[in-house]
DNA sequence: CTAGTCAATGAACATTTGTTAAGAAATTTG
DNA sequence: CAAATTTCTTAACAAATGTTCATTGACTAG
């Protein structure tokens, strides 16, 4: 039931077998439908959920329309980052785009596991670490590629995306509106 | 002498006077002039320098020119942190734009502080973080605003930054060519 | 099944940014 | 200081993306 999960964490740190145990017993498991909210817009994230199957996106409004920072699935972790650091009301949201299988923990939990075992706070630095890592890659294609080069990625790199995900996600997630996508498309199916 | 660090640290973390020494002892003062490399590419980041003064960028070099990821300047923390983390080669570039006066603590002695005094593993996680929420509000801003926009901001928020940066690169980091940057300064000034 | 909603596409035109090439301005070097 | 180099600007045209509005297709509730 926890072998995904303690696969990804032993990659992150050398744990235990009662350092996994600890944090098995310190999770929540949920099943969420899809377009559901793990955090609103305004409230304080206070938890980290990994994903154990399904799809979910980071986004935040901005005049009107739903900016998407990230898209994330299975077996990494999520939550509105900036607010579950600084403690202050996300102005990011966190919705579910599919249904969803998550093993949620707590910060308070966290906190306790951090204090517990030393070892913990090597994977909470490391977790931050490599998300860290994945939007920095996330900045360069920003600023070095366009939407189509950005759009062929996916469709070479994580096709599965594109058979789940809805269109209009996968437009904001690249940076252009639904039309342009639709447009760069023709393009890319048609060479 | 290490009053500005110090102020920066006791931000994140309640040190002791004790263990605000321990960094200190431990720190290399650097006077380096502009242009010089701090982490050329494909070295491997063994270092986190505290910029005491001057301006430096973090690039890579994308079919010959260098996009700016990043630009920091006093106050700040900076390296190639993805081949910090990942002890990897550095595909990320790490450069002076002026001449700099840097506090520079090696990967050993940062992980003797993390492994001497638990206040340090602290530090070292929210000095992550806060390089994290800063990398957040990057991507947003490619996301949501235009290169003009995000000129602007930099017009009203960062202005020593217009004064101390060449165009070249403050166009890099905005992600456009400098000939752009141009045609753009002139429609925001003339207004 | 059908009406109603939401998602995706399409087309026409506008705006933003890139590309190329040239020249002006600033800085560095001898 | 003068030449050389680098940085910044300008302009004309090309390509990418946005905007608006209409249409089609898919899904959902009743």
């Amino acid at each position: 039931m926890f072998d995904d999960l303690d696969k990804v964490l032993l990659r992150f740190a050398n744990l235990s077998e009662q350092e996994l145990n600890a944090v098995h017993e310190k999770l929540e498991i949920v099943n969420i439908s899809k377009n559901e909210y793990l955090v609103q817009d305004g409230e304080i994230a206070d938890s980290i959920a990994f994903i154990q199957s399904g799809y979910l996106r980071v986004c935040f409004n901005h005049d009107g329309d739903e900016i998407t920072r990230d898209i994330t699935s299975v077996n990494s972790f999520i939550t509105a980052l900036t607010s579950f650091i600084t403690r202050k009301p996300s102005f990011e949201i966190v919705k579910t785009i599919t249904d969803c299988e998550l093993m949620i923990i707590k910060r308070e939990n966290l906190n306790y596991l951090y204090q517990t075992y030393n070892n913990w706070q090597t994977i909470g630095r490391r977790i931050v670490e490599e998300m860290f890592v994945r939007s920095q890659k996330r900045i360069y294609s920003l600023l070095t590629s366009s939407a189509e080069d950005r759009y062929k990625f996916i469709l070479e790199e994580k096709p599965d995306m594109l058979k789940n995900i809805p269109l209009q996600y996968i437009a904001s997630y690249l940076g252009i509106t639904s039309q342009s996508l639709s447009r760069l498309r023709r393009n890319v199916y048609k060479q």
